[in-house]
This record gives C-alpha cells, sequence and structure tokens, in this order.
DNA sequence: CGACCTGGTGTTATCGCTAACATCACCGGC
DNA sequence: GCCGGTGATGTTAGCGATAACACCAGGTCG
C-alpha cells in the first residue's frame, strides 16, 4: 500500500545535504554567512527534490504573507481592465501573488466587504481602483493600518494614490489640435461622476485658456461609442465645429462614425482626438490619434507605493502621477480654408 | 511604550470565553458536538475581539489553501475577461480567493512558468483559459496530480474542461436567419486557431446542411472590428449575400459598418447576427441580434468541477458545456424580394 | 447495577518554517 | 599562550491552527 508521500520539506532537504533545515532555510533567504560550497551542495539537494518552500508556514512565523489585495470593479471596461493586468503582471514579477476581489458596484457596502474578505486573507496590502467619488467615499471605511493604495481615486484627498495624468494628457491633445490651427476645440466628455473625466475636462479648458481660444460648451456622454455618435451628431450639423478632443476612444469611435454619416471627412473637415489608445485604435478609418497612458508605469508605482507602506509603515510622499503619451496618428489636420 | 499588540488569536478567544482553544477551533468548523450555549458564548468572543482566524495557521495544518489560481492570457478581449470576471465572482461566493497569473502569449514556456508560480503558492486548484491550440499543448507540460481544469480549451481532448458550446450558437444563430427565409447565410470567422472560432464554423455548417442549403466559402478574420469591416466591404459588393453570421460582435460591428457606407441597409437588405453580446451590442445600429454566452454559468461548472477534484481527486464527467442563448433584436429581417 | 456508549470538552502533538540563541573552530593581538 | 571576536553551523522555541486521543458525566441496556 503506497501512500503519496507528502512533499519534500525543509528537513529533507537538509538530510540530503547532509546539513540542519536551519542551513536550508539561510541559503532560502540568502544570508550571508554560508559557505559557498555548502550553498551549493543544499542547492543541488533543493533541484535534486524539486523542493518549494511552504508558503502557509512562512507566513505563520514571519506574520506576513505575500499576497495582495486589489478591488475592481466588475466592468470590462478598457481603462480600468488594462490597469488590473499590468498590476498583476507588475507584482508577479515582485514576487506577490494578487488576489482580486472583484465588486458589481463602487458603493460603500460592497467596497468594504471586498476590503474585508481581504483582510480575512490576510493580504500585505491593498489596492483599490477608484475611479468614481462613490467609490473614493468607501475608502474612508477602510480601517487604519492596512497598507492601501488608491489608483484613478480622486486626486483632492490625502490618501496614497496613483493616478495618470489626465489633465495634461488632455492639455496636450487639445494643444494639439490648437496648433494645428483649429481657432477652437469641442469636448465630448466621459461621465461626470468618473474622476479620469474631469480631469480631462479640466486639460481641455486650460489649454483652451492658455490659448485664449474661446471655451464651447462641453457636451455630455458616457464612455461608450453609442453616446459618441449621438454627440457626433449634433456636432457634425454644426459647421463651426472643426476640432473634437473626445474623453476615451470609444466616444472617439462614434463621433467618427457620426461624422462619416454625414459627409464630413476626418480630418479633412473636422479633426478628432481620443483618449485611451485602445488596440483597435490604429484600425478606426481614418486611425486615430488619441492620447496613450502608460498603465505599466502605473502598476510599478503603485506597487513601490504599496511595498513603502509595508515595509516603513509609511510613505514620504503619497502621490504620483504618470505622465501620458500623445499619439500622432492620421485623425488630425488643418482646419479647412 | 506600547508595542501593537498582535492580532487576537484562537487561544484568545478561548481565554475570553472560558472554554479551550480546541472548542473554538470547533464553533468555527461547526462540529456538532458543541453545546448551544457554548457556541454562543465563543461567538461571541469572536466577535468582540473581531477575531478572524490565521489561513496561514489552517494551511499548515491541513495543507490545503482556499487559494485558486487562473492562467489566462494579458487580454482585454471581451470574452476571456468576461469569464475572468465571473470566474472571481464565483470563487469568491464560494470563499475561494483567486490568484490570477497573467501570461502575455500563449506558449507552452510562459503558460508553464505561470503554472509553476501558482504551484508555488499551493494552489488548490488551477484553471487555465486555454482559448487557442498553443495553450492546449502546453497543458501536457502540467503535473499530474495538480486539480486543473481547463476553460475554453480543445473539446477533443480528455482534460476535464468547460465550454460554451459553440457550436450550438452557432448553429441556433444560423437557423435564426434561415427561417428568416434567407437561402444561405455566409460567415465571417475568428482566427483559425481559437477553438470558438472553429466551434462556430461548425454550427454554422451544421445548420446549412440541415437546411440543405448551399455552403458559401468562410471569410477569414480575426476578433476585431477593423477585419471585420474589411470582409464586410467584400460582403457588401456581393448582391446575392443577404445573410451574414459574425463569429462575435466587434467583427459584427466592422461588418454593419462596411454595409453601411454601400448603401444596403440593415436589416432591409441584409441580415446581421454576431455572437458575445458585448455590452455596447444593443447600441448598435440596428441593435444586434447576437447570441449570449453565459459566463456565469461556464464559471460556476468551472469551480464545481475543479473542487470536486479537489476533494475526491478524480471527476466522473469532466466536461461541460454551457449552452447559449438567442438574443433577438432588430439587425435580422426576411431577405428583400 | 456494572459495562458500555455517547455527547461535550480539554490536552497534547504536529504541520514547516524563521528567530534567537548556543556552539565550536579558528583567527589576531597583547 | 590566553582572550575576545567572527564566521559557519546546529539546537530550540515558538507562530496559530487542526487532529487524535483522553477524559468525564450521564443515560441505556442486558
Amino acid at each position: 500500500m503506497e501512500k503519496t508521500s507528502r512533499d519534500p520539506a525543509m528537513t529533507d532537504v537538509a538530510r540530503l545535504a547532509g546539513v540542519s533545515h536551519q542551513t536550508v532555510s539561510r541559503v532560502l533567504n540568502n544570508h550571508p554567512n554560508v559557505r559557498e560550497q555548502t550553498r551549493l551542495r543544499v542547492q543541488a539537494a533543493i533541484k535534486e527534490l524539486d523542493y518549494r518552500p511552504n508558503r502557509a508556514a512562512r507566513a505563520l512565523v514571519t506574520g506576513k504573507t505575500q499576497l495582495i489585495g486589489v478591488v475592481a470593479q466588475n466592468s470590462t471596461l478598457y481603462g480600468p481592465a488594462s490597469l488590473l493586468s499590468a498590476f498583476e503582471e507588475a507584482a508577479g514579477q515582485a514576487g506577490f501573488a494578487v488576489s482580486v476581489g472583484r465588486v458589481k458596484v463602487l458603493d460603500r457596502g460592497s467596497i468594504a466587504a471586498a476590503v474585508e474578505r481581504h483582510r480575512d486573507q490576510r493580504v500585505a496590502g491593498i489596492v483599490v481602483i477608484a475611479p468614481t467619488s462613490s467609490a473614493a467615499d468607501a475608502l474612508a471605511d477602510v480601517p487604519a493600518g492596512v497598507p492601501l493604495v488608491t489608483v484613478d481615486g480622486d486626486p483632492d484627498r490625502p490618501t496614497p494614490l496613483v493616478t495618470v495624468d489626465q489633465a495634461r494628457g488632455a492639455f496636450e491633445a487639445t494643444m494639439h489640435l490648437l496648433k494645428a490651427g483649429h481657432e477652437t476645440v469641442w469636448h465630448v466628455s466621459g461621465p461626470a461622476d468618473w474622476f479620469d473625466a474631469a480631469g480631462r475636462v479640466e486639460g481641455w479648458r486650460q489649454a483652451l485658456d492658455t490659448a485664449s481660444a474661446e471655451v464651447p460648451p462641453v457636451v455630455a456622454a458616457d464612455w461608450s461609442a453609442a453616446s459618441g455618435y449621438r454627440a457626433g451628431q449634433m456636432l457634425a450639423r454644426m459647421p463651426e465645429v472643426t476640432a473634437v478632443f473626445c474623453s476615451n476612444d470609444h466616444l472617439a469611435l462614434g463621433v467618427l462614425r457620426a461624422m462619416s454619416e454625414r459627409g464630413r471627412s476626418v480630418p479633412r473637415d473636422v479633426s478628432v482626438v481620443g483618449f485611451d489608445d485602445v488596440p483597435e485604435a490604429a484600425y478606426f478609418i481614418p486611425p486615430l490619434t488619441t492620447v496613450r497612458p502608460d498603465f505599466a508605469a502605473v502598476a510599478r508605482e503603485t506597487l513601490g507605493l504599496l511595498l513603502e507602506q509595508v515595509s516603513d509603515g509609511e510613505t514620504t510622499r503619497p502621490q504620483r502621477t504618470i505622465a501620458p503619451m500623445l499619439v500622432s496618428r492620421e485623425s488630425v489636420a488643418p482646419p479647412p480654408k
């Protein structure tokens, strides 16, 4: 009767290498005081047994896990999804596992519950993707002492925060259009309760102010192509509209379509700029000039900020913004004569 | 000098309730042999101390974690992203945390590495979202003994697998078009190395066979709207094309646009059906008739199959397919006279 | 009415690791 | 040539839970 023998433990490695288990532990944790020869023997034994340290045992004695909890909305929007994916990659490379707690709606109760689930797991730290004010409000409920970083959250709160510099991206996009010769730039905005959308409105307005251009009314939409299309139908009817900055690429797609349907050629008659640089943006007709946020950088900074809190308990400068990049394609041209 | 006292442990609860720590353990694990009165005392103590069991300690002694590892491609495609999100929710409700290992490309090496990372974490089981043959191949490297379920993988392999019944969805979509009176149905297909795409081609062909309709050549594309648009440009030029089944909604979007550009009205001149029911599909112009996979059901089945393996070691019937649902909107009509 | 079960509880060993201390050989300096 | 320092290693004691067994009271049964 062969019982499947249990996974090898540190003592098994120690026995094979002819040392004590403590020496194995020292090799594993790169302690300096181990003779080179001994280290090699131990490493050979580890490889031979396909030994892997038991994280539970380590966590038990150190009191720390190698787990990071992320709270994110259960959505497939490009921005948040990319962010999450980038963060998982960054954390993975740093040797941390990521446990994702999805939330249907970003309200206090749901977020608090997700945070509790993570605390139950004794995560080392928590990241909350909190792009709306209701989500940011919910963070007030998180007990102090838990390392916490907010991504895409409210820039006006003192909590540790990493965010794309929405205003700067919008500023550059708008400036790009103004420099092409347009007298002013219209804006199709995302939902007002999203910080991303608010920041982009702000950057757009600043650019117009800087250039002393007239500030047209904001055209409000949500993030969808459908709402961009509706906004576009309106704008297409107004001959004075020659340049439009859209709060994301899907809105821009809707605008492109509306323009094309009314026979206004992009970029000959109207120039359009988006935000996000979704993978399809280069295949729109025409290929879309847009602003690309560096999600990988956001992820790296977030992780850095979190690990700083985990080890030091505190952070020196708890806010980071990541400058996005304008990607110039073919949807921008000088205005018609 | 106040040192922040450590989290309460089981013994603290036991002391407060006036019982042994073992009794606390029994209460926590719902053992039957505990007097009601004792149970209440213990529960009160747990609440008072805000005690939460230490998972590391439990994992150490039981040898099992409450963690499930998922390997998924680092993509933002609607299908895989939805699946992942649904699975995280299902697992969360069953008390499992989900650790996601993202992979850039679905090749043997990357998948093997991701699986190894999960094994290091001693996950209870692993789910691999393996929609292409290269991904399915990589599973050969996974050592036996690790509970493993494949989602969206190769239906022709014997590994435990849960998948949407692509062929059936495609069959119904095609039948829907034939019943509307179309003589035959054209198909714009996803990439050939995706099982999803292959299954949908098969279902489409079966439906045509069943109705003894002519089988036109498959129009090959990838999953993008851009490629759908190119396919659509071709189809729009052919007057005999009155019905098109697209392998996903984005392709359908491209086709819709191409048709509209060439003045062929949908659904009056041409009927179009998609697959996936992306959130925007109802806002396409016209609102798109499509096939909705039940991602939540896939997630539930996957979890069930995995937990069955975890507890029993084996599974009886290791393959499950989930029937999708046709969602009828406004992009289908009888063919023009 | 003593043997035996059984429900409720406590005691002890154990999981696999790290931290802290113990040990021991070897070194240089006065 | 004895002393303290230092580098390499071993020994021991937990971390916080579960499992296995021990124990004890009270009821059942022959």
